[in-house]
DNA sequence: TGTACATCAGTGAACGCGCGTTCACTGATGTAC
DNA sequence: TGTACATCAGTGAACGCGCGTTCACTGATGTAC
């Protein structure tokens, strides 16, 4: 019953585990479901004796738990570094705190921009890293009810940073906290069903990169104009006629 | 190589094919795809012998396709009765036709309504379905490449035969066909997305359905703004101030 | 510093089982003449 | 109207195979004293 200290060995010589979430990366990539997986199928592929798997995991499942779980703690950050990155390359810092109702042009003008620079820093990291974003999309609706779960909470997880961040960074101040993770959530469902298209059209990568773009526009518009700030926008977008 | 008629045998005697179709959608709707499905497996809940699939389908696939197609032809004109329903609900006949530049907040009040009605007889019908929208949304983005491209289809025929509609029907005649169908086609995919929602969470029903409003109501007015008609359309909103 | 023990990742053989698929057959229905 | 034949859905037995899982074992590394 004496505490011991976490061995070494489990972070050094992990290597097992490694190559099973790596083999399974690699044949769900192509065209399968991670349940549909065999246990052998996925030894043969890390080149390991099909019991080792009994030594990581208990069951197929949890290979795909621990697969998502670093999947999106490897995403989640990089995605909130895009978002800043962007903002702050549209508009420096000191002019960052400018209200909506002292500038509404600006301020369109800055979320807009930040917005079409972070979709294309999205579908970059996406073409970087398709077999994580096929894997999730496929389990977001996929059999299993544990990574069905798991992977809602993701989802759920990517929007509220989204909607954090265009808080923080004050990009649509005129929007409610509500309405805004509202918004955040539907670009967020949007952004990972158009990554599919962008992953398997790659000649049409122009063309769903704009309707990504126009619909993250279209939401803030509506968003905008629903919640009574319309004239301001309006304004700004089509100056009076002479 | 006589021609001759076809046999009423196929169109009587079809039980098996029904049978098999049966047990797949039962199987498949609590937690798994089709292409995890056994054959034997599916014989046994049709209580017919395993042998007997191959008197209907080539392989699973097969019967996946078999199955999509035949919810494509029940959901697709049902769903377009909805809409013209509520549109015509909403305003009389006779009234259809006015342009939006002659009475923009009608034709906004007329939108609006339409769609909360549709969107409304829309979660009905997921309510009375459900194994079909399971389904559907599963092998949309499932591991099999030849349902997905089935199911891709079903879904682009639905967005347009919504533009065609919303064209049809004048609901927002200021929008040009580009756009109504990239509309259309979004909220498609996320009233398919949100469904699984509704589904799976009873006890939530009236925030998801307010929340597919929302979006649909926040798309049109964005789409509306964006092409040049905001100004009109925030007055229709917002009357002006004292 | 040495020794005895515990832990852990990985091996290899063996098991029983359910799977997809094939073959030969049956009986009902439809068709030709 | 009768007869001979073709088609078709369904049956039942049999096959070989790959699967998940278990057991007993190994050798390397870490830990206690």
């Amino acid at each position: 019953m004496t505490a011991r200290k976490p061995s070494l060995t489990k972070t050094v010589a992990a290597q097992g585990k490694r190559l099973l979430m790596d083999a399974a990366l690699k044949l769900t990539a192509q065209s399968r479901s991670i349940n549909a997986l065999g246990l052998r199928e996925l030894a043969r592929e890390a080149g390991l004796n099909p019991n080792t798997f009994y030594r990581h995991f208990k069951d197929i499942d949890e290979l795909g738990l621990t697969i998502i779980e670093e999947m999106s703690n490897k995403l989640r950050q990089p995605l909130r570094d895009l978002r800043r990155q962007a903002a702050e390359s549209v508009v420096p810092p000191e002019l960052a705190g400018i209200g909506w109702e002292e500038n509404p042009l600006l301020n369109l003008q800055k979320a807009t921009l930040a917005t079409k620079e972070t979709v294309k820093l999205f579908f970059d990291y996406v073409a970087q890293n398709p077999n994580a974003f096929i894997l999730g999309v496929r389990e977001l609706h996929g059999a299993s009810p544990l990574l069905r779960q798991a992977l809602r909470k993701v989802m759920a997880d990517f929007a509220q940073d989204m909607a954090d961040d265009i808080k923080q960074l004050k990009l649509l101040p005129m929007l409610d906290d509500v309405t805004l993770l509202e918004v955040a959530s539907t670009i967020s469902r949007e952004m990972f069903q158009l990554s599919m298209d962008y992953i398997e059209q790659p000649e049409q990568r122009n063309a769903i990169f704009a309707q990504a773009e126009a619909l993250v526009v279209m939401l803030f518009t509506g968003a905008t104009v629903l919640k009574g700030h319309g004239r301001l926008l309006v304004q700004a977008l089509e100056p009076l006629p002479a």
